[in-house]
This record gives C-alpha cells, structure tokens and sequence, in this order.
DNA sequence: GCTTGACCTCAAGCCGACTTGAGATTGCAG
DNA sequence: CTGCAATCTCAAGTCGGCTTGAGGTCAAGC
C-alpha cells in the first residue's frame, strides 16, 4: 500500500477518511445517510470520498463543538458549496451564527459561575438568599442536559 | 384547597414539588428512583416530599447547567446533608468544583470563537491554514454532543 | 488464483434523561 | 358519601448520535 486507499483521483475509502478525521466508519456512513457528507461508489459498490469530505466533516465536528445538532450543521453546510471552499461571505454568515451561540453560552456561564461565587463562603443554599436557586433564572431551565448551546429560544422574560 | 398540597409537617405531593421545582411529576419520581430525591409515604402510599426535596432538586438543576450527569449530582448531593442547608466548606468544595468546569468550559468556547474569528474575511475553509480544522485541537475531538463540561479528563496532550 | 482484510447492508442495541400509557388506587371538596 | 383529580406502578417509547453484529462481497498483494 503506497497512499493507503487514497485512489488516484484523490478520493478516499472510507477507511481513510475515517483515519484522517478520527471518526469511525460507522460514523461516517451515518453521516452520510444524514446528507452530511457525499461519495460516489466504486463498480464494487464501495464509497469513494471526494477530498472535500474531509472539510465537511471538520465542519461537522466543529459545529457539534459549538452545540449544533447533526441537523443543524446539515442545514448549515447545505448552505456552503459542496464541492469547493467557501467564500468569505458565504462562510461569515455561518460563523457569525456560531460566534453569537457561543456568545451566549459563554454568558450563560459566566452568570451562573458568578452566582457560584456569590455562594462560596455564604453557606446559604437557602432558597431565598441564593441566586441559585433563583428559578426561572437558571439558564436553560426549559430542559437539562444537552441543549447548551442549541439555540432554543432564549427565554423572552 | 388552602395550602395546595402541601401537609401540616410541611411536606410536600409530588405535584406540588413539581409546580414548585418547575419539573413534571414523573421527573422527580425519576429522580427519586435515581437517589437524588427521597420520600416518605403516606398510608395510602403517595409520596410526601420533605421541603429539602426542593433544595436538592434546584441544586440537581444547577448541576445540569454546569454539565454534570445525573450520577455526578447524584455524588455531589452525597457529600452534602440530606436534611439540613450545607455549611459553608461543604458548599465551597462542591462549588470550587464547578466553577473550574464552568471556567475550563469558558476557555474552550474562547478558543473556538478566537479561531473563528481569525477564520472571518480568511475565506479559508481551507486544511492547513485554518485553525477550525486543526485536528486534536478541535475540543471535544473525543466524542461530540452532550460532553461540553462533562469533565472527561481532558486530553492531556 | 487465493487469501485476507476492508468494505457492504440492514437491523438492532446503547446511553441518558425522561415521557407516555394503561390500569388501579387514594384522598380531599362538596 | 361520592366523585374526580391526583397519585400509584410498571413497561415501553422517544431522541440523538452513534456502535455492534450477522451475513455477504470486493480488491489488492503474493
């Protein structure tokens, strides 16, 4: 094996595009059937990845990073050209987007971390005193866990 | 009804826990069985929360928020008195744990946001100039999604 | 030409944090 | 005392993001 299962077109199996983004094949064939990514397939019937796989997928991780689900990095990436680099205007709106949930999210933590530390050395945790307890103000009081960054609407009041 | 559902001793229904925590019933029968709540029960069986029930359960919330699972409240509520408002030490080694996941959290985002700042009006997208699709730097590169402060050690390289 | 590892498809499983539904019981207001 | 909302238990379902497994095919190095 010389360029592993890179054909000459530069087109990649996708065992190799699987060791070239860390992700797993499975993971890969996933993405794929989310329209996350696109191949061809060989007479075989084996995926051959274009070489811009690689950035799509980066741009996937990059966005689940950011708390984007893999339907919205899709609606994202749906909007960058498939087969080339972005341009600066097509990619600002995305990252613009990104900065502004990142924005908030680090704002989020900073007002809890804040109340965090208004708490240290109070030894409340007595539901008046403590912005903690503090209901409603509780970021992401809509539903725990995994809607960090998601984008749910930040609550109007 | 007077006092909605809750009992002379102060103890609360599930349904008023609920309207007061903000979670729906099956929730905190949820949380109960996870250990992160605890009930007596009355003769006819229904559960009767002690007032600290709200305590815990605002304290499990906040736990979420910082981007701990369950069982890692579950632990921290461990180290904390069932029944009576923690003194101030208790809180603080509870509370000096969240803030360096808040503050690593924080950190990740700023780097993300500063990388894709320099990607503004680059155009890039492209693998090697780009710090988005700098591999390994990508944080969370071990695993996507609901992991943002979920203290996996973080890669120590 | 053969062997072996990479690849294929499809269905099912897993995790966390809950929700939903069925069917039975309780408990408070009138 | 009755009626009806609230509660009970237990099993199963949901969602996102994958992984795992079974059973079968492809392709490259010797």
């Amino acid at each position: 094996m010389l360029a592993a299962m890179t054909d000459r077109d530069g087109r990649l199996a996708i065992g190799e595009l699987a060791a070239r983004s860390g992700l797993a094949p499975s993971a890969l064939r996933y993405y794929e059937e989310m329209g996350l990514i696109h191949s061809e397939r060989t007479t075989g019937n084996q995926r051959r990845y274009p070489r811009t796989a690689l950035r799509r997928v980066a741009f996937v991780r990059a966005a689940q990073v950011v708390g984007l689900s893999l339907e919205e990095a899709r609606a994202a990436l749906d909007r960058l050209p498939v087969d080339r680099a972005p341009g600066a205007a097509e990619w600002n709106a995305v990252a613009r987007t990104w900065q502004r949930r990142i924005d908030a999210r680090i704002g989020e933590l900073e007002r809890l971390r804040e109340r965090l530390t208004g708490c240290i050395g109070c030894g409340c945790l007595s539901l008046r005193k403590c912005g903690l307890y503090n209901p409603g103000d509780v970021a992401g009081s809509q539903g725990p866990g995994a809607r960090y960054l998601e984008g749910d609407p930040l609550p109007e009041a």
